[in-house]
DNA sequence: ATTAATTTTCATTATTTACTGAAAGTTCAA
DNA sequence: TTGAACTTTCAGTAAATAATGAAAATTAAT
């Protein structure tokens, strides 16, 4: 395969793996394209590589600075804004876990919690409703329990400690 | 708050994660349906209790079925079918981790794989691309050996076991 | 075998989500 | 302080995804 090649697959595939996890096909594209590329680009660089609109690419790049992903770059001597991703992948991992576990687990457990104080909880099927949300909890509480641990942690250190144990 | 209205919160809210995930709506909160009644029910009470089309709810109910989440059951003198979701949250979680690692990361993994096979790599940009391609087969391939362990273990022994190194 | 009950399929329709492009806003050099 | 270069916004449109409902297929009781 040739490199240009393999690159436009990369691109391609990490759009397709995005949206199954219910991230924006562009905004996944941009991301990867950044990923791969060694030196800063501009919006118009982007919206040619990607034949995508000016819009398009200006809302998914803030996008993905709100994730914490991409930086906006300061070339001096030139008017335009450059923008450039983190190439360390553990890196972007743990920030991709840090951003979701805020958005998405938080306020999971935060109505869960809320949906334990039910009024009667000697009605009909209140118990077995209980159980069922309280243990989704106790879940959630331990995933971010460990999201925590490997957010803090360096690469070698989770990945081999707990490699490590179960081995 | 009242049950009923915990239960109709819950069922909600269940689809609207979902959704942030990359699953169906309907799918979540047929899921969440059955996790929180008691006993089997049909296609119908799903129909009337989540006010969908019969269509919708026969497709869901298969999806679901498709990724080990959800059971027909047979009630000895009813024609009618029945369905059934596992209650224990670890399994149900195991069996999602299953699931997503057979059609997600596998294939990921695979597809790094062929990427790095590229003609010439000593070609300009070359090394820095491979790089990231291998950075993150990587980091795929710990991840898959993780999940691999937690599928294998049971609740307690991971989460405590790893909980207890890291602290 | 017939037929009534039930499940499944899938073309059509509706809803949701994403994208475009032009206009408005901002920045900064002269 | 003007205006060219560049960025941002967002109403309108397109594309992708999900839901409907009626017809076809299947199942099982008589």
């Amino acid at each position: 395969m040739k490199l240009e090649e393999a690159k436009q697959q990369f691109i391609n595939s990490w759009g397709a793996f995005g949206t199954q996890w219910g991230i924006n096909r562009t905004m996944a594209q941009i991301h990867a394209l950044l990923l791969i590329s060694t030196a800063p680009i501009t919006q118009d660089d982007i919206m040619e590589q990607l034949t995508i609109s000016r819009g398009n690419v200006n809302m998914n790049i803030r996008d993905l600075i709100g994730w914490g992903l991409v930086e906006r770059v300061i070339v001096s001597g030139e008017r335009k804004e450059y923008f450039t991703a983190d190439k360390n992948i553990w890196k972007v991992a743990t920030q991709i876990i840090k951003e979701r576990k805020k958005r998405e687990l938080d306020p999971m457990l935060k109505l869960l919690g809320q949906l334990e104080n039910i009024d009667d909880k000697k009605e009909e099927g209140a118990k077995e409703f209980l159980t069922v949300v309280s243990d989704i909890k106790k879940l959630g509480g331990q995933a971010d329990s460990l999201l925590d641990i490997m957010i803090k942690a360096e690469e070698n250190k989770f990945i081999s400690g707990v490699l490590k144990i179960f081995k």
